[in-house]
DNA sequence: TTTTGTTCTGGAAATCATTCTCAGAATGGA
DNA sequence: TCCATTCTGAGAATGATTTCCAGAACAAAA
């Protein structure tokens, strides 16, 4: 699983021309071991080891990569996640006052509904759909 | 209903102890009449009486009072328009390419189970709803 | 392994959207 | 009219992110 990880992210890589050192390696292990999108004063807080100004390079290679997704918010910090790809289908709930950002999933049906009519729409204005992002705001339970 | 919306966006401000200025009544004419939203340099362009650091306190001061809506994606700037209660519910189509925002709606029904969904899981996340924000990325037609 | 050309690294400097400051102007009520 | 409050605009300050650059790590070939 791990193994598979770092093996794709490698392959990823590859394809753009680029290296999977030990600093994206590490990057990509604190973005998997986390279980919401950091930021990246975060990660560096996380691992001493890293450089400020290399984790901004990196994790914008990786996501060239398309091995980790940013998240803006109106926040002050963008946050970083491993790619859906790698993990499931999924949204974020975005806390209006701390900026904490957690993970949710809507039943299959309703994603897939949404999914055909995003689809839908997106050729009707004549775009080439990408991807979508369904973001929900409120407050978190710390912070009511 | 321009006179509406005037008197509304009035009423609003004055709930939050602002006043109604010249330059806060440029910039609601502004995004009532663009057809998709601003960036700041934009609506700075378009009405040359606006000084940029007055329109970036303005705007923050229509978000705050409910008659403008900030809309932040990975591009450089920011982008407004008026809320959703002026015009009609609907998501935005961001091109990942040249950054422009276009407007679309989804059909009642998927709009209807979607919000029921959300809810939902708002509510199991422990959070508070408030609101949510759906988009579509992918390539404009003029990008492709 | 040495050579060679490429990509990486980290610290510091630069960039640039956004926010803040401040002195004067506009406003609304008493 | 007077007072207290809120606005305004130009420029300075802030701060997240990007860029620079000289040296390090790397991959492939000889």
């Amino acid at each position: 699983m791990r193994d598979d990880l770092h093996a794709t992210a490698t392959r990823r890589l590859r394809r753009v021309s680029q290296r999977y050192t030990s600093g994206r390696r590490v990057l990509v292990e604190v973005l998997a071991a986390a279980e919401h999108p950091l930021t990246i004063p975060e990660i560096v807080e996380l691992d001493a080891s890293l450089a400020t100004s290399s984790v901004y390079r990196n994790l914008a290679a990786l996501e060239q990569a398309g091995i980790a997704t940013k998240i803006v918010t109106s926040q002050e910090h963008a946050r970083y996640e491993l790619s859906e790809d790698f993990g499931h289908h999924h949204h974020h709930l975005v806390c209006i006052d701390c900026g904490r950002v957690s993970d949710f999933t809507l039943p299959a049906g309703v994603e897939q509904e949404l999914d055909a009519a995003l689809r839908r729409a997106a050729r009707k204005e004549g775009y080439v759909h990408d991807t979508h992002r369904l973001d929900l705001t409120g407050t978190c339970p710390e912070c009511q």
